[in-house]
DNA sequence: GCACTTACCTAC
DNA sequence: TAAGGTAGGTAAGTGC
């Protein structure tokens, strides 16, 4: 289950406890390793403890396992890729398209070569990324996508392996044969050869579409979230193909195909700006000019002018619809949502409320900003997304102004809770200091940590938890770092000032500077004034870290704050973990049931691993002779009596 | 103080 | 060993 939630999710933390707590709201029966020992020798009472501990770190896992359906999941992505699970789980992308290449290659009487591939850097040119007109837009917004771009591309191009043409393949052939890329390839046309490729992506969109359709029949949220994580996942599949033909590092790259697929992205994107700026203007008898204000890779977002979301959704519609019928099939540029109002910080990173419908906004969308990013503390997370939503959603920007004022001076007077204080990024690489050119907080603080304790200390992919604390002037943040759980117990200066200039000032600026028109004005009001300075009786520091513990250290019975375990000695008696019990045997039973339904032989109801045929040497002959004669239909048929999908 | 490089994480 | 792609913003360290 680490592996994955770590393929699926984008935490800050990964330890069970951390992914429990997000997903099932539940969380570890937590023993410290020091007192393991202790507990297994001295009690019945206190092995049962321990026990209980165990049994639940098994617990969490599979309750993990059933609540995001990953069975329903890995199970269709085997299927539709022809990829064993195992291989989903500890392989990348590129063996998944191997796979359905491979499939389809037999299909079609094709070998698949083995390509003696050295490591080369080759590079090829990919996406625009039209220049954005940045500022604060009160006016609606019309967004215009393209619908799975480079598949759609690959598939109304016939882009392959099997249709690519040599230049000098060209010449015997007719012009209506062929065509010709804009990054100067040759690929033949699909009434000449179908590519294998087309094909492929063909499928995957289709079971794109059949998740797609499950998400909006589901009902529950949960399950609405995890089918979109399937649909999600279907795409990524899907252009993934365009991936695996770029990775020089894989097993069949072909930068043509890559080169060709971004190539006529990129010409697709101008011509679609062009032709919106060149029909919707005053000269045609529109109102306004309209105006092409961003795009990236396969949207456009469109100023139309107009003062209201139904106008605008109309133009949308009518554009994207005149703008489809420009392009070979299946390509599509389709009106997806209208932002209003609009926030348009840079390439990359925006905000808005995010309209499908005139009647009401769906959500707060906001792409790239810090209340997105994983490697910002939690009050610049908080602070950045409250203002935008005071802002855009209230407008009410005196408020938004008010509720920052009121952060900075909680800040320098230590009442914020240290949780939201703890920046966190991943260890990449080796993960030790020499591993890197430039110095770290969070590598330098590892390095520390491993020191202290190497059981403990965070290790190569982790994401290493750090906060800011006080030190000698002129100290780089890299020397100022520390572990939280440590700052707390050394009781350690949180350096307010630090986290103000290097924290929240930046982004900060950035929403109310284009908002209110001004930088100066914005920063004279934010970071300077009354609330700025720091009132002479500090806060004793105990209480303010105090705050940050994570509930496993805390005491199930009274929430005292304990080093280890489940329960202070106080409540040591009473019985918290009899409830685990009660709900594993709950769990016992749906496992039971679950196992029924996958693990029986389809011939003899023997039990079996993989739910195909057991080890029964008469069942596995059964199976191989019935498979040698082409009997396959009749265990199609018994598959089918079993209303099993096959 | 400034330009440049590196690392991280995101958008698509 | 196995590893989808490129574009791009931002913060902080480094070197002049």
């Amino acid at each position: 289950m680490l592996t994955v939630i770590q393929k699926e999710q984008k935490l800050s933390s990964y330890s069970l406890n951390a992914v429990s707590a997000e997903f099932l709201g539940e969380q570890k029966e937590d023993v410290h390793h020091s007192m393991i020992g202790g507990l297994f020798l001295e009690s019945a009472d206190t092995r049962r403890r321990l026990a209980v501990y165990c049994l639940k770190d098994a617990y969490l896992p599979m309750r993990l396992m059933e609540k995001l359906l990953c069975m329903y999941n890995y199970v269709e992505m085997a299927r539709v890729t022809g990829t064993p699970i195992n291989f989903l789980l500890n392989r990348g992308q590129m063996i998944k398209v191997q796979s359905q290449l491979l499939r389809k290659a037999r299909e079609c009487d094709f070998v698949m070569p083995t390509m003696k591939s050295e490591a080369s850097n080759d590079k090829f040119e990919g996406a625009t990324v039209l220049d954005p007109l940045t500022g604060y837009y009160p006016q609606p917004i019309a967004t215009l996508d393209f619908a799975s771009l480079y598949p759609s591309i690959m598939m109304a191009h016939n882009l392959c392996y099997c249709t690519l043409l040599k230049p000098e393949q060209v010449k015997d052939l007719q012009p209506e044969d062929y065509t010709k890329t804009p990054s100067g390839c040759y690929f033949l046309k699909s009434s000449k050869r179908r590519g294998l490729l087309p094909m492929i992506l063909e499928e995957l969109l289709a079971a794109r579409k059949r998740a797609k359709k499950a998400m909006a029949e589901a009902e529950d949220p949960l399950t609405k979230s995890v089918l979109n994580g399937r649909q999600l996942a279907l795409k990524v599949s899907a252009n993934s193909v365009y991936g695996f033909t770029g990775a020089t590092v894989g097993v069949l790259p072909c930068l043509d195909i890559s080169s060709s697929v971004t190539a006529f992205g990129r010409t697709m994107i101008d011509h679609t700006k062009k032709m919106v700026e060149e029909k919707y203007c005053i000269e045609n008898g529109y109102a306004h000019n309209a105006q092409v204000i961003y795009g990236d890779t396969d949207s456009v977002m469109v100023k139309f002018g107009v003062d209201t979301v139904p106008e605008a959704m109309r133009l949308g519609q009518e554009a994207a619809d005149l703008v489809s019928a420009t392009f070979t099939k299946p390509i599509k540029l389709e009106f997806e949502k209208v932002y209003y109002p609009y926030l348009l910080m840079n390439k990359k990173r925006y905000a808005g409320l995010y309209w499908t419908s005139p009647e009401k906004y769906d959500k707060l969308d906001a792409k790239g900003i810090e209340t997105v990013r994983r490697d910002n503390c939690g009050l610049v997370r908080q602070l950045v997304e409250t203002s935008l939503r005071t802002i855009l959603i209230d407008g009410s920007v005196p408020k938004a102004i008010e509720i920052a004022q009121k952060a900075v001076s909680d800040l320098l007077q230590n009442k914020i809770d240290l949780s939201l204080l703890v920046i966190t990024k991943s260890l990449g690489r080796g993960a030790h200091a020499e591993d890197y050119a430039v110095k770290q907080a969070h590598v330098e603080l590892a390095e520390r940590m491993r020191k202290r304790d190497p059981t403990t200390a965070p290790g190569s992919g982790d994401r290493v938890p750090y906060v800011i604390v006080s030190g000698s002037k002129g100290a780089k943040a890299y020397e100022r770092s520390e572990d939280p759980l440590f700052a707390l117990e050394n009781n350690l200066s949180i350096d307010a000032q630090y986290y103000i200039e290097h924290q929240l000032q930046l982004p900060l600026l950035r929403i109310f500077g284009p908002i209110m028109g001004d930088d100066s004005k914005a920063q004279s009001l934010l970071f300077s004034g009354a609330h700025t300075r720091k009132l002479h009786t500090p806060t004793p520091q105990g209480n303010a870290l105090a705050k940050f513990v994570t509930k496993s250290l805390r005491c199930m019975g009274c929430k005292a704050i304990i080093k280890a375990g489940l329960l202070c000695e106080h409540c040591q008696k009473e019985k918290a973990a009899d409830v685990v019990i009660e709900q594993m045997q709950e769990f016992r039973q749906k496992e039971e049931e679950y196992n029924r339904l996958w693990t029986q032989c389809q011939r003899c109801q023997g039990s079996l691993l993989e739910p195909v045929i057991c080890s029964n040497r008469d069942c596995e002959i059964f199976y191989r002779r019935a498979k040698a004669r082409k009997e396959v239909q009749i265990a199609q048929e018994q598959l089918a009596r079993l209303k099993l999908d096959w």
